[in-house]
DNA sequence: ACTTTCTAAACTGTATACAAAATACTTTCT
DNA sequence: AGAAAGTATTTTGTATACAGTTTAGAAAGT
């Protein structure tokens, strides 16, 4: 493999930027708790500059909320709210799902598969934080598999965004055993290649994992 | 009515940010032009901070993007990419228009109508900048009549960003004639209550829509 | 004891200075 | 003339200081 260009060095701002959507969506951090930009400026060992910078773009993702006079926040959803979000991630799901059914190729296939192994792998030895890893790329691999990066990037927003929400759903050793079971199915209806068989099998999957995240929540 | 609560002062960076937006949208800042802080920064009668927390917004928003190692620029699509936007715009928007149809009610109906009125207003006045107003406010009724808020963003995010590919079919006051008679049919569609018609219906204007751009990029 | 007013502390947004990195331009060498 | 090295300029990211706003807590008043 040719080596890639020479990457820049990640900014402060950055790095503080992806340590926080991990800790975000790992639920880490509770829904309502106020991110303090002194005490994070401390912590990451920066000044204030930085740490704004990475607040500031994560509340124009939606992933953090600003308070109406002061403050930024993890979001915090009533019940209402998270099913809408809910609603519209399944909508997105369920489009991803049918257009990687129609444009499943053999990387693709590979990297749907791979994914999945890792789910097991991590649901098997019981890892809930390399288990959401393992969850998260299993997702994006399907994004990937529609081969539109827009529609990919939609699709993974919602998923960072519920991120919190859905890391509860895995409390034990067996809810990650059953949740990688239910990407079984999911692949079988994806690699169909039939699209209404893949939206169907992506509702289903989704409106499973909105119950059981309503309940553990 | 009763008044709102009072409304915080909105910063020297978001007004920047709103301003930057609204000129990209409207394409006034062509495809590939870099932003500079600096004369930015000059432009708006402030310090350097504010400019760079508008510009880091709007790259994490996808509204710029950011050079390899330097620069933040308007982004610049291939007719792949451009297609690839659209392409999710789309199916966005078809879901929009079936939740929509599914979802209407009194307000929403007027809400749209109303829009739908500006839109006609502007266009026979052959007011070209009133038009892409009137045109936003059109989508954006249609997608609040979802009644998901979330899914609203979510459209609002792909018709913003695709703004300054489509202002370029708005040359003439033709142009902005048979735009606003375009709308008419996708509210008849909308409007029959009927899902698949309302998607069906949405599919067309989408369709349209990108051929015209395409002919005028 | 409760309410109002005042004060201090905390938070927010911005300006400015500094240093490092990247780029453009000029000079020197082959 | 072209390439390499050196220099100057521009850009970027960050730290820090300052001023304005908001909030919390203390003191005074009823």
């Amino acid at each position: 493999m040719k080596a890639e260009k020479t990457e820049p060095r990640q900014s402060t701002a950055q790095r503080i930027e992806q340590a926080l959507i991990e800790e975000i969506s790992a639920g880490e951090v509770s829904p309502g708790q106020r991110l303090d930009e002194v005490s994070l400026a401390t912590r990451f060992g920066a000044s204030r500059t930085p740490v704004r910078e990475a607040l500031s773009r994560l509340t124009a993702q939606g992933v953090l909320v600003q308070g109406e006079r002061r403050g930024v926040f993890v979001a915090e959803y009533s019940r209402k709210e998270l099913s809408q979000i809910f609603e519209a991630m399944h909508e997105i799901e369920a489009c991803c799902a049918r257009i990687a059914a129609q444009r499943l190729n053999l990387l693709s296939r590979s990297e749907i598969e791979a994914a999945q192994a890792d789910c097991v792998a991590a649901a098997e030895a019981g890892d809930h934080v390399g288990y959401l890893r393992a969850n998260e790329a299993f997702h994006s691999a399907i994004y990937r598999a529609t081969g539109n990066p827009y529609m990919a990037e939609i699709a993974s927003e919602f998923h960072r965004r519920t991120g919190p929400f859905r890391a509860k759903k895995f409390g034990s050793r067996k809810d990650l055993i059953a949740s990688a079971e239910s990407h079984q199915a999911l692949i079988r209806d994806i690699f169909s290649e039939d699209s209404a068989t893949a939206s169907k099998g992506m509702r289903s999957h989704m409106t499973a994992s909105f119950m059981q995240a309503l309940k553990a929540n």
